[in-house]
DNA sequence: TGCCAATGTTAAACAAACTTAACATTGAGG
DNA sequence: CCTCAATGTTAAGTTTGTTTAACATTGGCA
């Protein structure tokens, strides 16, 4: 399961908006809450259009919202 | 087949690194050179993850390299 | 206390991204 | 002309994102 390399707020930038609902946002973005809730609980990372479209809900930048971990593999280069 | 609302600009910054091939970038990236032409073409739009990994090869932020289009749909919201 | 909204969680089904493998086309160079 | 590298394309298969539906937990409040 590797621990996925993306990272997000949108739990806190929801809260910043308005308590905004899970519910709520993935009304605003057109995917279920529970797609919402995984995400936030990095159960997987979002399809690039959904990422869009969160972070377009919050006026914000989509590396604010989501940001990719370097996932410097300690000492492992390989391939 | 509703046309997807991502564009991206991967085929010029592969030809402005060095004449990178398609085969060589899904290398870098870690996906087949079949995925990186798809991409290219629009066949679909690539996951989160290998949106962050080509951005990071090219060392542009993700949003220069793909763009979402406001996909206004002319007078249809409903749902 | 009892209700209700918000969130957690999970299984089954489906859709979209991605792989593998195969064959076709184009263009540069020998 | 022939070859070879790069790209196009497609079918079949796997994996991962997403939905639907169901039930569980928590906390606020009448």
């Amino acid at each position: 399961m590797a621990t996925l390399p993306i990272t997000n707020c949108v739990r806190e930038l929801r809260q910043q908006h308005g308590d905004m609902t899970q519910a709520d946002l993935g009304d605003a973005v057109g995917v279920t809450r529970q797609t919402i809730a995984a995400i936030e609980q990095r159960r997987y990372s979002p399809s690039l259009e959904v990422a869009f479209r969160i972070a377009r809900v919050f006026n914000q930048p989509l590396e604010v919202v989501f940001q990719f971990e370097s996932d410097a593999e300690t000492a492992g280069s390989h391939n």
